[in-house]
DNA sequence: ATATGTTAATTTATCGACTATATCAAGTTG
DNA sequence: CAACTTGATATAGTCGATAAATTAACATAT
């Protein structure tokens, strides 16, 4: 018996001197032989050193692949730095792996989902793709998506209510008219760059998520009479230490100082915690700051911060959950407020 | 002009009155017809909607998919979660994306490169992956391999000098003879499990990180004339705060209290610092931490921690830079002495 | 006029598998 | 003994493309 490192279906039949059929019926159908035939056969293979059939040419004759595209808003970099995200890939990793279904990372930047709709039996879009093409391609292409903190209107998806939570917290963070209120927003632009939003109206009917913790934000300001000034929105193009400290030092300097932020992610808080720590600010008493998402790093930080949580592990087991069913259901996750001391 | 939704190569062919061939050539070999069909023939495949060959049906020709795998120690879950990895992983995408290569995320924990090994070039495998059969097969896997923190004689790897660093680090934080020492140990084990190494001797030969780790400390150990109590070597199975924590209670309940703890990740480290203090321990005062990997978040914490800066991200640009080119080359990358105030 | 070369397009075999249909042998039935 | 099942295997077409070989048309050289 011949050993070559590479054997196809053809040649093991030859090999073993049956036909295509038979070895191909042996792996994938075994009611089509008899149980001797195909042990003999399966234990020839495995002797031989044939693994079963190639899964590329398997996939493209049976349109089937097991393998999910995960596309990312941003780059992949970007991804894995961030907690919030990297736990929601964990629970879309943990219920696909259950099924075998592999993981194909997607950056959100790409011009075109061309280069991997051929392989993918559909997608996972975690959060609107910075590049606006990949949305309009999502709407239209001919495979299951499945989107998570964003809405295509013809797909499953998952969310959380952002406006009612941001609103919670913003409520929780501000105490009466005379608050000074810099907010700290995470993508409020299109544009990825750090600055001031100088005109956030233009947000108001924006359905990004932070378009809508903006509303949420501003429903609170609202009811306490609140205004907030032209200069006191930040557009911060990622959540990452050093745009976030950037962006908290600009506020904290300006004047008159603020002494509520509202943060639209915890990393955002954390940095801006610690801006305030360092000009010898006192949290809250000089000034409350709050973030939004729950990570483990901000419940260690001293003082404790005031946020709402969300499950983002549950999230990613939902929205997996939803591929593999194929259910088109637009779900809802819960989230919580959770106390700190920071605000 | 007809418009399907779903074109191929030979209905496009049959739509323009040409060969397939042609089409085929249109796309990928612009030397094989005349500019003029050439263009004619791309912007009718553009009008009606074809966006190119299938990719899936190219790639089993060519044998070429443009995808590589990366095979994660454990659980995909456990690497989002640990910043080393991911910053490892960061420097991986940056490069690969450049080359429009996607990337595959797979779990160390699986059977078998099975279900991925027909679709991908090859694998890019970071840590030793826990199920040993996964490195066996890697051993003679007929795709090109570059492993990541460990060696299997036949491929391109990267590393880092373990045994130097442990023992620099370790160095730094020992004193004399009279030091009570405890190491947290990051897998020292292949068992899933947090217990104490009773019987560490097992690791003299062995040549995982933690292995190499362990050496480089017994040998400033050895050069100070510090004995080590069979008990005082504990097996943390990952990377999380969860285990490491427990570990560490463990460690400093145990008495004499050490001194000394040398802890193979900073997130070990952090965990031991923390619980340190809660105990109401000063640091370095009472006792002496330091860590290995220099994370963003053992800088800013209080005391700063002394460890092994590696820079996990240039690591995993320089893995995939090894991919790309093929080159067969180990590879060993620069680290730094980190020093803080925790040791 | 014959041989040689170039270019552009088509034909055909192939990648590695799946599956509908056809074939065949053995056993049943009327 | 023809007709009909039944159970198993073999054949050929298909998935969607690439690439080697081939043909046809035309240009240049001897």
């Amino acid at each position: 018996m011949s050993k070559k490192n590479h054997w196809t279906l053809k040649s093991i039949a030859k090999e073993l001197g049956v036909s295509n059929a038979t070895v191909s019926n042996a792996f994938n159908r075994p009611d089509q032989l008899s149980k001797s035939r195909r042990e003999s056969i399966l234990a020839a293979c495995n002797e031989l050193g044939y693994f079963g059939p190639n899964k590329a040419a398997q996939s493209l004759r049976r349109g089937k692949f097991n393998i999910v595209a995960l596309v990312l808003p941003d780059s992949i970099e970007y991804m894995v730095s961030d907690p919030v995200a990297s736990s929601f890939m964990r629970g879309v990793a943990s219920i696909l792996e259950k099924d075998g279904i592999n993981l194909l990372l997607f950056s959100g930047n790409s011009d075109s989902l061309n280069s991997v709709i051929d392989f993918v039996d559909g997608f996972i879009c975690y959060g609107r793709p910075r590049n606006q093409s990949l949305v309009e391609q999502l709407k239209t292409v001919p495979k299951h998506v499945v989107t998570v903190d964003f809405d295509i209107d013809r797909n499953a998806s998952v969310n959380i209510n952002n406006e009612q939570a941001s609103y919670e917290v913003a409520k929780h963070a501000l105490h009466n008219k005379h608050d000074q209120v810099a907010i700290l927003g995470l993508r409020l632009l299109d544009e990825n760059v750090l600055c001031r939003v100088y005109d956030h109206h233009e947000c108001e009917a924006g359905q990004s998520i932070a378009h809508q913790r903006l509303r949420g934000y501003q429903k609170a300001l609202t009811e306490l009479d609140i205004p907030i000034a032209e200069d006191r929105i930040w557009n911060i193009p990622e959540s990452s230490e050093r745009f976030a400290s950037i962006a908290a030092k600009e506020a904290l300097c300006s004047l008159p100082r603020p002494n509520v932020m509202l943060c639209m992610s915890d990393l955002i808080a954390l940095a801006a915690m610690r801006e305030a720590l360092k000009l010898g600010l006192k949290i809250p008493e000089d000034i409350r700051i709050v973030g939004f998402d729950g990570i483990d790093e901000a419940q260690r930080f001293v003082p404790k911060l005031t946020t709402i949580h969300q499950n983002s592990e549950e999230k990613g087991a939902l929205a997996a959950n939803l591929f593999i069913t194929k259910e088109e259901q637009k779900a809802l996750i819960n989230y919580e407020l959770q106390l700190g001391q920071s605000g």
